[in-house]
DNA sequence: CCCTGATTCGC
DNA sequence: GCGAATCAGG
């Protein structure tokens, strides 16, 4: 199955919006292996602290000194009353989200609400 | 014991 | 690059 730039946005999409793996996984009609696995490869942050960066005996050099460089992070800015839609690929540079405001704590702004609802029936 | 999340390997 | 397998944590 090809990743199309809807699958990917409808990725982050559910991915920012909290929703489970498998449940995205289902909404996508794959395996959460596969949605970890592009989540993973799309840069996309982590959500849970199921993170086991030292369980894993994982035989690296300790030559990486803390590096002071502080990364934006790829998305974020997202925040209570901003649009959540995400603009784009995103997997471009330059991905963003909406950000527009929405209604009380809508996820999404008016104009991308109406969006969100279909049912992707472009054809 | 079951489920979720992350990372790595193989195809 | 995608998918599946494996491991660890809760």
């Amino acid at each position: 199955m090809a990743w199309n730039p809807e699958r990917n946005a409808l990725l982050a999409k559910l991915w920012s919006d909290g929703s489970p793996t498998p449940s995205i996984a289902a909404t996508l009609g794959t395996t959460k292996n596969a949605i970890l696995g592009k989540a993973y490869r799309l840069g996309l942050p982590r959500r849970a602290p199921s993170s086991r960066p030292g369980s894993a005996p994982r035989p690296v050099c300790s030559v990486s000194p803390a590096p002071p460089e502080k990364p934006l992070h790829p998305v974020l800015g997202l925040r209570q009353g901003l649009c959540r839609w995400p603009i784009g690929d995103v997997i471009a540079p330059d991905f963003r989200f909406c950000l527009d405001g929405t209604a009380d704590r809508a996820v999404y702004c008016a104009h991308h609400a109406r969006i969100a609802t279909q049912p992707s029936r472009s054809r």
